[in-house]
DNA sequence: ATTTTACATGAATAGTGATTCATATTTCAT
DNA sequence: ATGAAATATGAATCACTATTCATGTAAAAT
């Protein structure tokens, strides 16, 4: 079964997208399970069965809503990034990217945390695929030599928690942009590390 | 209202251990919105009358484990990084014990994910005190010198985020143990950076 | 031994909520 | 304009579930 039946006339258009809304806006609001198919299809102003002529059921339009996302943020970093030159500026440019989205679509963003207990197997799929490409990019940077020689899937996760963790305090637990400052200080942080005398890199 | 009610006899006590076993199991393989009350109690081969017996609502049991599941992990990692000499060693074995953590309890970790659609402010907080703590350590690494100046509160959420993410990867995703090589890995990261040829580190 | 307290039961309550379907209306192609 | 396709309705269904409570049993105190 499809994810979602899409409609064929600009009014079933207009139906589809005030349902979609109203979903994204109550599930980040109160999250999947505290929302229920009546409170969507009354924010959407439509009957409770309208929901079923667009939706097969209740996860489907979680479902939908997830790749909507997924796909909306890998085209826009993908976007900010193309014309760096360098790999710290591509960095730089993701950081921000990923931040400028989280704080734009923080109901969205919340969606993906919320995954792991609606569609596992979505969510694990989500962060893998994120990992793998961000894995190419690292060895790309690794050949060019800009990148140190750390493990790329062990570096993946890395930048991919830091995004995600400073997005969680700025945007979500303070409702705040993350601030460009804040990023310079992430750069500082994986440019030189953490520690004020670096040891020797490769010592066991 | 009290988050349980002790019991007062070894026989209720055996008993309320059931429960929460049972609980912290169900929870961890279904989510809290796909675990009833009455399977908890299934589970725990009592009757559905007798969880309230010691909890006042379903939701209590799971703060309950969540309080729980806070305490052991800051004990533990306190603990292990008691008599750690330099910085560097307490945040190797900060990580390792965090990382083992865990696996052991992989169950109880899921738990903290999910406290952000159960009880947003308990999720808020757990976070926001765990780093709080840590950003006094990291002042206190910056006074001995250890540390780069770098914002404690922006590293202490970079080191949060990489510390859930390799965890969630390893642990939650491949259900692995975190293998040594892969900490001494994220120490080479956070020891030198990211970038093979530094830049200063101050600079505009 | 008896009274009191603690613990346990499970049927009943009261409400929710996803989903269906028979029916009605609107839109569109011809 | 008209028949066919698309869209919309909302009451009814059915399953589920958190919680209560009247009753019963076990343990502890006196």
């Amino acid at each position: 079964m499809a994810l979602v039946n899409l409609p064929k006339t600009p009014k079933g258009l207009e139906t589809l997208e005030r349902i979609r809304k109203a979903a994204e806006m109550l599930f980040s609001e109160k999250g999947y399970y505290n929302t229920s198919v009546t409170d969507i299809t009354t924010e959407a102003s439509v009957a409770p069965g309208t929901f079923y002529i667009y939706f097969p059921d209740k996860k489907s339009v979680f479902r939908y809503l997830l790749e909507d996302m997924s796909h909306t943020l890998r085209t826009e970093i993908g976007v900010a990034t193309k014309d760096c030159t360098s790999r710290y500026d591509k960095e730089y440019m993701g950081f921000k990217t990923f931040f400028d989205f989280v704080k734009k679509h923080s109901g969205l963003y919340k969606i993906i945390w919320e995954a792991q207990f609606v569609d596992n197997e979505m969510f694990k799929e989500y962060y893998e695929n994120f990992a793998a490409r961000y894995m190419i990019k690292i060895r790309e940077a690794q050949q060019t030599g800009e990148f140190l020689d750390l493990d790329p899937k062990i570096l993946a996760y890395c930048l991919i928690g830091i995004s995600n963790f400073i997005g969680l305090k700025w945007v979500i637990f303070d409702n705040e942009p993350v601030p460009d400052e804040v990023i310079r200080e992430i750069m500082r942080f994986i440019r030189s590390g953490a520690f004020a005398d670096p040891q020797p890199a490769n010592r066991q």
